[in-house]
DNA sequence: GCCGTATTCATACAAACGTATGAACCCAAA
DNA sequence: TTTGGGTTCATACGTTTGTATGAATACGGC
């Protein structure tokens, strides 16, 4: 944790990091303020408890996906293609905590923290607006667009969180660069198949 | 929680409930015991700890889950039919707590618990040879069978835990069972269309 | 009826938790 | 150089956690 930058800062990074790898109550104020080489103190005296960093994180690290997100929405090209490109942003993105903490907050049956319902709202409105463009133009398949929105993002998002299980269940090495291009570009595939109209195996 | 059935029964049941809606550290002992009618000492008594217990109840649901996995597997019907309906199963069951226990676990950076990892092998186990039946006589695409495996389990289990999606981000009565009905048929389709040679839509 | 094992029960314990407190420290403005 | 608000710090507090303890109770074999 880089001591030059501002101590809420790096509150935010060392909590988003522990909060998606062990969980809201796993995560505990001690660790997350040792990581951020800050005092205990600290997490109340800038953000006033432990929720409240929480909810904070939340919003930081949905915004920068759903900016990331709109971004490549707004691109060039069509809209099957901006889809594989938000596919592949998901699943390769350094540093990118909230799919692991949007799933760990729809295992929970509490109602969704309202920053994450909002930049999920945002994510949500891009792909559905991206897959009706796709439904105008012809080029993407009937359906309902929510229901086809939540599909499409199934795949990288449990993919993301899954990295383990090539390794602990099929054997296979997650963490090599060549496999990771490969499921890349198996997901991308698949996805695109399920929505086009004209699948690209047809001769 | 049934009085008639024995107390280890009533906690592995309170237990998997428990620990699929709040999580390993936000169950509590004393809510366990207190949901199973049972004394604060009785997990303790009768698994030795938390966490046995916790392996505990990873095994029976997952047992549970493969069970049935395995079962539709076997039956009669081409490989596509049979994936249909694990699918369907997967998404309507009642009382099954595995999807989310198993994303939960995923989610964390610890490895997986041996008994859901014996689980899951099964359960991939079956799913990679329905598909390379498919690939076999052609009604399956090709690609790898382990992706395809996990691209084809990655929906139902999302849109399992996801529930809330639908009402907090889209605003529809996920609840509802048409809603319930018309989500189903949608993954079916969805993935059909993802791993069929020949899709639906060819006229 | 009595014994002995198995289970239940109330209570106790140390550890860890999130938060509160007040002194110490820093640093720009006066 | 002094002042004062913002921040850091060590420490303490009350709760809650998982587990341990030993007495009380239940119950089948004799």
């Amino acid at each position: 944790m880089n001591p030059k930058h501002p101590v809420p800062e790096r509150l935010l990074s060392a909590a988003g990091d522990l909060f998606a790898r062990h969980g809201f109550d796993a995560a505990s104020v001690r660790q997350i303020t040792s990581r951020a080489k800050a005092n205990l103190g600290a997490i109340t005296y800038h953000f006033g408890s432990k929720e409240a960093l929480f909810h904070a994180v939340l919003d930081r690290v949905g915004a920068r996906m759903s900016d990331r997100f709109v971004a490549i929405a707004a691109e060039r090209g069509t809209p099957l293609e901006r889809i594989g490109r938000i596919v592949t942003m998901v699943l390769t993105e350094d540093n990118l905590p909230a799919p692991t903490l949007i799933l760990r907050e729809l295992a929970n049956d509490r109602p969704l923290p309202p920053p994450l319902v909002l930049h999920m709202r945002r994510n949500f409105g891009a792909m559905i607006a991206l897959i009706r463009d796709g439904q105008r133009d012809g080029t993407i398949r009937d359906g309902d667009p929510p229901l086809l929105a939540m599909s499409v993002m199934a795949q990288p998002f449990l993919m993301r969180i899954a990295s383990r299980i090539p390794r602990d269940i099929a054997g296979v090495d997650g963490s090599d660069p060549d496999t990771r291009r490969r499921l890349v570009k198996h997901v991308v595939t698949t996805i695109t198949r399920s929505l086009a109209t004209t699948p690209g195996d047809r001769p």
